[in-house]
DNA sequence: CTTATTTGACCATA
DNA sequence: TATGGTCAAATAAG
């Protein structure tokens, strides 16, 4: 118990001002999208070039946000009395289900074809993907499915709007922790929210713990001893659509991304980032190495060779 | 009671 | 076929 300093004004506020630019910069990614009409030449540019620096300091300021919390000590007083600052992963709620898959056995309850799985999967629809510690985003979201994915040992929850039926929301995301660092979850969403945002997250997600429950049974054991975060920093790692590389049926959407991509790279970041490439894998790989602030790790395996992005303690204080 | 989560079945795609 | 995304009955929570 030594690990816990009791900061809590100066952290809750930065909590909150994390949050907000992560939605300001989610905001800003999905106005990326919008800026798809290739209507000039010029003028398309400029506004992407805009909407790129927009995300651009959003994300920077999150990343210098985040590693204050870690490094600066001058924040200066102003605190209240202690608020919840307790995000610890004590839980303690889930019970049962111990066994993932304990199929096979006696139960033959499908009396005939259900209506199951009849669905349509959406090729087509916008997705990217970000790191981040926490899974709020200040959306209501309903869990709807839970799968064990090949190569992971934690299992990927899927997500849906929960104003779907009634307001015929789209938006899905699934979230997966992440090995090398169970302190962070790859978050992929997919398609954006066309509700109206005016009820924020009801009062479902509202603790981080919370979460804990929704990626399954294991996730709660993982001792955190900096889990006094705010945890709400993320990172683009990467927009993704259908088929990279073979994917003949939509152009359309190719060429976007394409584009997407390229004026990104204009906008004078290295290479580094939007690396990620096909193989997140490869992305987290380096991050288990670095325990030291994990709010760095997987910055620092995107950025490794980049001083754009190079973090120093001392230009913090 | 209503609403959310769990969980195995079902189905699309690689 | 193997993998993973979704549905929906059962169950839990409020």
């Amino acid at each position: 118990m030594s690990i816990l300093f009791p900061r809590s004004s100066s952290a809750t506020k930065r909590k909150r001002v994390i949050r907000e630019l992560v939605q300001g910069r989610d905001y800003a990614t999905q106005l990326k999208f919008l800026l798809q009409k290739p209507i000039g030449p010029d003028g398309s540019v400029s506004a992407k070039e805009l909407v790129a620096n927009v995300l651009r300091s959003f994300t920077e300021t999150l990343s210098v946000l985040t590693s204050s919390e870690v490094a600066i000590s001058g924040d200066h007083h102003r605190d209240e009395v202690a608020q919840n600052l307790v995000i610890s992963g004590e839980d303690a709620s889930q019970v049962e289900s111990i066994d993932p898959r304990s199929e096979g056995s006696t139960e033959s309850k499908k009396g005939s074809k259900d209506r199951r799985g009849s669905y349509k999967r959406r090729k087509t629809e916008q997705t990217w993907t970000i790191v981040a510690q926490t899974t709020d985003d200040n959306h209501a979201w309903r869990k709807y499915g839970q799968k064990e994915i090949l190569n992971s040992q934690f299992p990927r929850s899927y997500f849906r709007c929960t104003r779907k039926f009634e307001q015929g929301c789209r938006a899905t995301k699934q979230v997966q922790r992440i090995q090398e660092n169970p302190d962070m979850y790859t978050i992929t969403y997919i398609g954006f929210h066309t509700c109206k945002d005016t009820l924020k997250a009801p009062q479902m997600v509202t603790h981080s713990e919370t979460w804990d429950s929704f990626l399954g049974p294991d996730a709660n054991d993982v001792p955190n001893e900096h889990d006094s975060t705010i945890g709400s920093q993320s990172l683009i790692v990467k927009q993704e659509y259908p088929n990279d590389e073979t994917d003949p049926s939509d152009l359309t959407d190719a060429n976007f991304w394409s584009d997407f991509k390229d004026f990104e790279l204009s906008n004078d970041k290295p290479a580094g980032l939007k690396i990620a490439s096909e193989n997140a894998d490869t992305v987290y790989s380096c991050t288990g190495s670095r325990s030291l602030d994990m709010d760095f790790g997987i910055f620092s395996s995107h950025f490794c060779s980049t001083e754009d992005f190079h973090f120093d303690e001392s230009q913090l204080l």
